[in-house]
DNA sequence: AATGAATGAGGATTCATTCAT
DNA sequence: GATGAATGAATCCTCATTCAT
């Protein structure tokens, strides 16, 4: 899978398109000075375009913003979901690969999944109750899986309830910190964090 | 101890400082806004002073974000080390009580340890580094911690070198969601997460 | 007479013209917001046309306004100067038919007069000339029945010169504050009007 | 009188006060080119100041049209009201001196009638309701008059009700073409726009 | 310490207009 | 005729900061 881009799969590469290159370069600013540190003069200059013609595209920053979050959480919940759905009866071996596919996420998207958690503080109304949405229903899905397993006494946690959270504020963290050319690969980084997402449920765990 | 203040401890000193009333204002106006997102203004209302005033007490915007990071920083990092020295040997000992010790922090000083992981990205400079120091000790101390379990077989998990990050991203992440008028106390909050601590390193655990 | 457009007569010409659409737009959006806080794209959405393709028929903004203020000028000068032409000899009752005349103009074309009268102050050049010239000589068709009359001792005012004036403010003010809804029909209202002129020349009046 | 600015007693002269120079540049700049055509740049440099400046003044380029507004037309009905109140009981003496109370404010401040009549339109909600109310207390002290004339018949005029509103027409519209240095003195212009109202209620008048 | 006045740079957004298709 | 994309200049307004008092 190609990634010229930061968002590749996020937002279309096809085309020359002005609106992805819009949206690319938002997300690189936003990433890089935060929503309110970066102005749509640097969002233009790095779409290569003038800064009158984003209001072509977009007709505000937060407009910017909210597509940029919407698309980014629809991507995680989908990744997430599909994964599930794919991933058999095990409680285990569903939370392993939901976890798998979050980090999948931000490894591939890591500034989008940066700045999907650090600037959503910004997004209001509508926009912030829709991403809102998608984030919550990526979480619950980790909330129901923990659920079954603890009910059928796969997860002897004796506080299910916070790890639901725990486990994804591990997972989104790797945002913070991944450097792509460093040693740990991504499917190593979805290993470890699929067995600290276990250990975290206290799950007998061999070796 | 007192607690009129969401810094209570941190900042205040006593009384009607207007260094104080500065520093109360602008954690809060950071803390709601984002450093980007809060003016000089909104700072000077908060306080109850002159926007002109504020530049008595501090040279800039920024040194007042340095000054509030640095004291975050230094009060966790006072808190975890002093908890640490006082907790015996075993190193599940250690960890119970560093957790609790950040955890605690995170409660008392909520709005602190939130501005303190969000904002940290606009400190630049010295003051960044400075403060950058203070934020990778506290986190030594886990570091050591574990690899002295580790090193006496306390905890056998496969992947120790991220587990410090996890954990006190787990801590911090506390600062995120916690309302003080739910029904997790303080010390049960601290509670769960030592034990959410311990799991992730996969020691066996009673009850 | 039809009357289906605010213009009807004015602009409209029969049928969909696409020219005739954008007048209509441009005086109501002129009417609504004032020339210069009305803009180009609701002129363009008023007329369900492109941003662009209104340039395919005015060269500017300016010539916009200029040819909706020709034609209100034209068409007034019209009116009144054909009702005189076929008024008789009677000073009074020639002043009587123009009063009339003016009225039922500003009645039928409600915003047309108003923005004759509040915008012209934003054109210029020739096409300000060429306005100026047709509301100039409605005014001194007023102002030549006055003079006649005075002449003819039928006007006994003492300042015949200000007279003029004073009728055609009246009578285009009704643009200001008639509602087509209301008590007033539009022939009360002229014949209200014309009794209002000839009492300002001090007219012997039985009534 | 001294009349130094075209607001002269309207906004306080003295002092070198900047907000006089702001509202005083305000109102050159709205009669000269409109509310939506005068640009707050255009104020600054008129009033000498740095265009940021003029928001430690005034909080918007609406909140200056409507101090504007709202002094003038207060000025109007002080002038009008005060000189009614001192003019005996004749409704026609009561009539004349309104009249010319309210030339008097036309010549003495024609810049600000005029604004006040054209760019009334572009002030919205509660400052247009202040604005609004005064105004049509002015015109209410006509009416009054008027009734009270035609209840004692004096004023034989069988169009009361629209009369009050074309004499004030005819006043402020004097605004709209009065040159200071032309041959008509304000005296002189006062006393026939008197006489011209008094003609309109069909007042007997001699010679 | 404390203030109110002042400022230049920059913020997001809208403007009338043009151009390639 | 008609469109969508594009632009440079201008819009109102806010920013962090400074200065005289």
């Amino acid at each position: 899978m190609n990634s010229r881009s930061p968002v590749a799969g996020l937002i279309s590469e096809s085309s020359g398109g002005t609106r992805a290159a819009i949206l690319n370069a938002a997300l690189a600013a936003f990433g890089e000075k935060g929503f309110n540190g970066a102005s749509m003069r640097d969002v233009a200059a790095g779409a290569g375009t003038s800064l009158s013609n984003l209001y072509n595209y977009f007709p505000s920053k937060s407009h910017l913003l909210a597509e940029l979050l919407r698309r980014a959480n629809d991507e995680l919940l989908h990744r997430t979901s599909t994964a599930v759905r794919d991933a058999g009866d095990d409680p285990a071996d569903r939370l392993r690969e939901a976890v798998k596919a979050y980090v999948g996420f931000v490894v591939d998207h890591q500034t989008a999944a940066l700045v999907a958690i650090s600037e959503i503080r910004y997004l209001h109304g509508e926009h912030r109750e829709r991403v809102v949405r998608a984030r919550d229903s990526t979480q619950a899905i980790f909330g129901e899986i923990i659920a079954d397993g603890v009910a059928g006494n796969r997860f002897p946690t004796p506080y299910p309830d916070g790890a639901a959270r725990n486990i994804v504020s591990m997972c989104s963290a790797i945002s913070t910190w991944y450097h792509p050319e460093g040693q740990l690969s991504k499917e190593a980084l979805a290993e470890q964090h699929a067995r600290y997402a276990l250990a975290l449920l206290e799950t007998r765990l061999d070796g």
